[in-house]
DNA sequence: CTGAAAGCGCTTACAG
DNA sequence: CTGAAAGCGCTTACAG
């Protein structure tokens, strides 16, 4: 199929792509010759007029090899893919930016996958992307028991997870120490000599949704919570809803704790008291992790761990609405 | 280089690439017959024992063509790209949902393009999607005499435009009639024959700090606004804060109206009246254009126009708070 | 009908 | 040193 424009304008010349034996046929020398001048051969021994002729005819018709056939021979395609629930969720926009940032310095572009928490949606990416031969998978399952980590460690290629510790302590990842959310809130509950019933610990999910759905069931309880965890930002502003809506005042009726850190986070009122997650860094160390297994050749179960930082705001008793920025080292809640 | 990972797990066996030939080999028959049941080729004639043969083995091998190989024979890579500002901006992680939920019924991956505005690295993206040879591409570029667009028209390479009128014409694109904000705003003002003075209109951008600027040089005027129109709800965010840090009141000494209406937007407080844009289908859209043009061959300068609706919350004095949610159909205000 | 061959567009080891 | 050839892994027109 040959791509015609219907509408051509007289000002500008179409330029089509090209290859490097029309090249070669029009410069007079090998197509191999060309490609050497291209990718600036060193051991390459060609006259100087010859080379002048060739460096001219590769700008005027702005030749650039084709990916596909240099991917192809090289068994690279330079592609990275990211693979997560929903790119919407301002979480993953963040850390896709990171990923982003981190291909690019090497000459990657990268595919992103949204499979909205769906085990066939991310199946069938997976095979997708596996025959496409991207280079390298990172991965930012939202299910814990995810059989796609299991199979994606035999698959012959170079793969990292996000945010989730490795089910059998094989697999490259990086994470945050927090990661752990709810042994973490156990342990301090503990400390404090608090309760923690299973029925003060309902699901919520990640997204606000389910941040609603918990909050009614706590605030339903006959000694409901004066304070709550939210496992994410966004279950976070569920909650903020259902205050709201019950006429509970935030922080004095009901305190509130998320985490992440989305920029929504600084924007409610009260300010979100939360646990910074440098989203950024998860993904360009995610990026690193995977070209280095490309690099070497081999999967090195390398694992990066960010230590999270509390940021107190309004939402919290013991934040001020000036946005404090109290920084609190984490309490670590090894695995 | 070998992809070898170092530990190696004896419950499963690591699976390989396998190819056409290696197949062949094994089940004692040409490349070209693998081939031709994989592709389910109604014309193959083969006896029954072999064809069930050569699917066990299929089976066996999990095996998937080689996708470079078969983009470098059939001239096509099964790849869109999208090259936007900033995925962390919740209208365009709509929008990519869309394109990819388009995209993906026809088999189609999606490459995510991030600019931040800056032209250099947009043209960096768009020399390498070319390289690539990716089928189509989708711009929602910030600029608007973007000399990028005219360049793309002459490049061989089906592509869309998304949320810009084109300059001259000839490209195909998506929008809603509200892109021409500006225009609309000077038509309402002149219609109620309220001034409509250049200080009225400071550049914002589209982003929160832009509208923080803007909201500060209007309120420092003589003659402050008791109403704002906002090009977009993130600009309208940065003025609820100006007004929040003044002691403003909203909607009673400050009226806000945004656009495009994020999610953001209800859940802010007072809900911000804005003006709905459906993103998600401006994203399918965009998909299905691309894809038609790379169906038929040739660019067919078609446009999609979406009429917005207009959703009345409390930031505006004839908003209440419980998201009245009337819809009005927006003025056309035509090129 | 069926199998073998050509060719997509590159890169680079190798023969001259 | 330099040019021609092999080969990456497919698909399909074509000869037998």
């Amino acid at each position: 199929m040959v791509f015609t424009p219907e509408t051509n304008v007289n000002e500008a010349i179409d330029v089509m792509p090209t290859t490097l034996k029309e090249l070669a046929a029009r410069a007079n020398v090998h197509p191999s010759t060309i490609s050497r001048v291209v990718n600036q051969d060193p051991s390459l021994r060609i006259g100087q007029a010859t080379r002048t002729r060739i460096e001219a005819l590769l700008r005027e018709t702005e030749y650039r090899p084709n990916g596909v056939a240099r991917g192809l021979k090289l068994r690279q395609t330079l592609v990275l893919a990211v693979v997560i629930p929903d790119i919407t969720n301002p979480f993953f926009g963040g850390l896709f930016r990171g990923i982003e940032d981190g291909a690019a310095q090497r000459g990657y572009q990268v595919l992103l996958c949204n499979t909205d928490g769906s085990p066939d949606r991310q199946r069938a990416h997976l095979h997708s992307l596996i025959a496409r031969r991207v280079d390298g998978v990172i991965l930012a399952s939202s299910f814990l028991k995810d059989p796609a980590v299991r199979w994606l460690r035999h698959q012959h290629l170079p793969y990292v997870l996000v945010n989730r510790f490795s089910d059998e302590g094989l697999d490259p990842f990086v994470v945050s120490t927090g990661v752990l959310r709810r042994r973490g809130y156990q342990a301090a509950m503990a400390e404090s000599g608090l309760p923690a019933r299973p029925e003060l610990q309902p699901e919520s999910g990640f997204v606000e949704e389910g941040g609603i759905r918990a909050m009614e069931r706590l605030l339903a309880l006959p000694e409901p919570p004066t304070a709550v965890f939210a496992v994410t930002d966004m279950v976070a502003v569920g909650a903020y809803a259902v205050a709201r809506r019950l006429g509970l005042r935030v922080p004095e009726d009901l305190a509130i704790v998320g985490y992440n850190d989305i920029p929504l986070a600084a924007r409610l009122i009260p300010g979100l008291t939360t646990v910074h997650v440098p989203i950024h860094e998860f993904g360009s160390a995610a990026a690193r992790l995977v070209l280095e297994q490309i690099d070497t050749g081999h999967v090195t179960p390398k694992r990066v761990v960010y230590t999270p930082e509390l940021v107190v705001r309004g939402s919290s008793a013991a934040g001020t609405e000036e946005r404090a920025a109290v920084h609190v080292a984490s309490r670590g809640v090894g695995e």
